[in-house]
DNA sequence: AATCTTATTGAAAACTTTTTCAATTGCTAT
DNA sequence: ATAGCAATTGAAAAAGTTTTCAATAAGATT
């Protein structure tokens, strides 16, 4: 990802009237260092690993910042915890086998022409996207 | 929705190995009434307005034993609640303003190529989706 | 640089969801 | 019908997430 992805943020959170504190920035970092996804626990432990005390509180609420901000995405949750993506991060999906939880990726998802028609009769800046699929995984259907 | 949904409910649990029991038939015919969705709490206090008493645990049980056999859908979560919805029902997505969270519905999604594709190369069976599309409202946008 | 305002923080409490484990109950086979 | 096995249940505990509120600190103003 490399450090464009916390300028980016930085500047878009500065823009959108939010103060760059020290607990942001270093969330910020730990997810620049995450280019396979992560869980606020799992940012939690890697800010205290690197030595900064952050209450996990803030780390929920700079998550659900970003959230809102279209920066990173809540991908799914597995065991009852839930894991983020940073948006910039390759744009993929995932099909979720609903028997044995296994997930599978899959990247092209076509689906600008449906946001731009949705775009339009809602009236909304369509500005991401979240896209599942469900079903079973090969070795699951077999039983 | 009516009650060729709870039958059909139960049929799908039975034929797969699960026991029909008291508290999921419960759960069921509180589903079959809630064609906008339902949270777990709903759920419960349902139930008990029914004069039925079960745990809060087995409603959350229920419900993902539901979600992992495809019949219920997690459609979003809503002040920190997930909102279910039954899969026979009128199939839609949301869009969300990501500053409000405001929630517009729209219908047609058009994934019915990209499920046989993905179907094709994960060699999984696809059996349902969750499509939600995340911008600005205009009321937010002219902000 | 000092001050002011207000968003943000951390700790604790509240709330939602999952796990644990002994007791119960649905189903199967007798 | 009855007995037996294993899935399911409820209560309590644990785990994950959000809210509350007083204290702090970022950024604007002087």
């Amino acid at each position: 990802m490399g450090p464009t992805l916390v300028r980016q943020m930085l500047s878009t959170l500065s823009e959108r009237g939010h103060r760059l504190t020290r607990p942001r920035q270093t969330v910020l970092r730990v997810i620049e260092a995450s280019p396979e996804g992560f869980t606020a626990r799992q940012v939690y432990q890697a800010t205290r690993r690197r030595g900064i005390r952050i209450g996990l509180t803030s780390i929920y609420r700079t998550l659900n910042l970003l959230v809102r901000h279209g920066l990173i995405q809540e991908v799914h949750r597995e065991n009852g915890e839930h894991r983020y993506l940073a948006c910039e991060a390759n744009h993929h999906h995932h099909a979720v086998c609903m028997a044995c939880g296994r997930i599978l990726d899959f990247e092209a998802c076509g689906l600008e022409d449906l946001t731009r028609r949705v775009a339009r009769t809602t009236r909304m800046a369509i500005l991401g996207h979240r896209l599942e699929l469900f079903g079973q995984c090969q070795d699951c259907r077999k039983r």
